[in-house]
DNA sequence: CGCACTGTTGAACA
DNA sequence: TTGTTCAACAGTGC
């Protein structure tokens, strides 16, 4: 499910219902949900508190009183759900948290891909190794045109799987990649060393206006994405490209065509972005 | 039945 | 050593 946008919005819905609130107990119907020591997790979230939730790049961060942090990603298809205590969990939940306060929070994740795992504070900046290796933050102040424009410059790797790494920067997943490439009018399959440097500040505006924006519309809703609060994001309504095969490009006209790169299913203008 | 799918990772390979 | 590619994870829906 969720990019940079949808985790965002998660997070914020999160902080609204659960901030403040205490664990009483942890239930764990599927137990490869969690990463670290099983026993240890269950044990030590008892009692504490939610004090914040943070994020990096798709990362929740459940901030908690015992100065340990729950590091939450959710994959394709996590999401999270707060409901009156005992209610009965869904087909796919697989962590229950049991909150002092009579309400439960669940989290349920359809295809099973999510993890989380409990770690001191600050130690998931090294034991976590998709956060000790991410790059900046798609924000003005973090991804500058200098590091955007050095890295790319380095390899000489296709720039959608480029930009779908996480180690370069932070936040863009399969469907955000497309629309900022439509937008940068640059071909999925250009060398990045190839990418001028009119295109790379072109493109790094692209990249965060665009995630802001989707932040903004509480992201995007394909297949199964909703918010704590059961709302589904509006931002689907927003895209150029992601899902519109063979519909005309919003520039040109041109039908939208769809191919794989990379292994992930990619949609482009092939009269508005050319190959080198 | 076959394929596609919002993401990440570790092994294989150059 | 370093960078890149690709299968695998698991379930649902078309």
């Amino acid at each position: 499910m969720p990019e940079l946008p949808e985790v965002e919005t998660v997070r914020r819905g999160l902080t609204a219902l659960v901030a403040g609130a205490q664990i009483n107990k942890v239930q764990v119907p599927y137990p490869k949900a969690i990463v670290s020591d099983l026993a240890e997790f269950k044990e030590d979230l008892i009692g504490a508190t939610i004090e914040k939730i943070d994020r990096r790049g798709k990362f929740l961060l459940f901030r908690l009183s015992s100065d340990q942090t729950l590091v939450s990603h959710l994959r394709m298809e996590g999401q999270y759900s707060v409901e009156p205590a005992g209610a009965t969990p869904h087909k796919h939940t697989e962590v229950i948290f049991n909150l002092a306060d009579d309400r439960d929070l669940m989290y349920n994740d359809t295809r099973r891909f999510g993890r989380m795992q409990l770690v001191k504070t600050g130690q998931e900046n090294q034991v976590v190794p998709g956060i000790a290796k991410m790059g900046p933050e798609p924000t003005e102040s973090d991804l500058t045109e200098e590091y955007l424009a050095k890295i790319l410059a380095k390899g000489h790797r296709m720039i959608k799987p480029f930009l779908l790494d996480q180690a370069n920067l932070a936040g863009l997943g399969n469907i955000y990649t497309d629309e900022v490439l439509w937008q940068s009018k640059i071909h999925p399959e250009t060398l990045t060393n190839q990418v001028s440097a009119t295109e790379v500040a072109n493109l790094r505006e692209n990249i965060i206006t665009e995630l802001a924006r989707a932040t903004e519309h509480h992201g995007t809703t394909v297949h199964s994405f909703s918010n704590v609060f059961g709302e589904v994001g509006e931002f689907q309504n927003e895209l150029d490209v992601y899902g519109r095969v063979g519909e005309p490009c919003r520039r040109c006209g041109e039908p939208l065509v769809k191919i794989k790169v990379a292994q992930r299913g990619t949609t482009y203008c092939p009269k508005c972005q050319i190959k080198k």
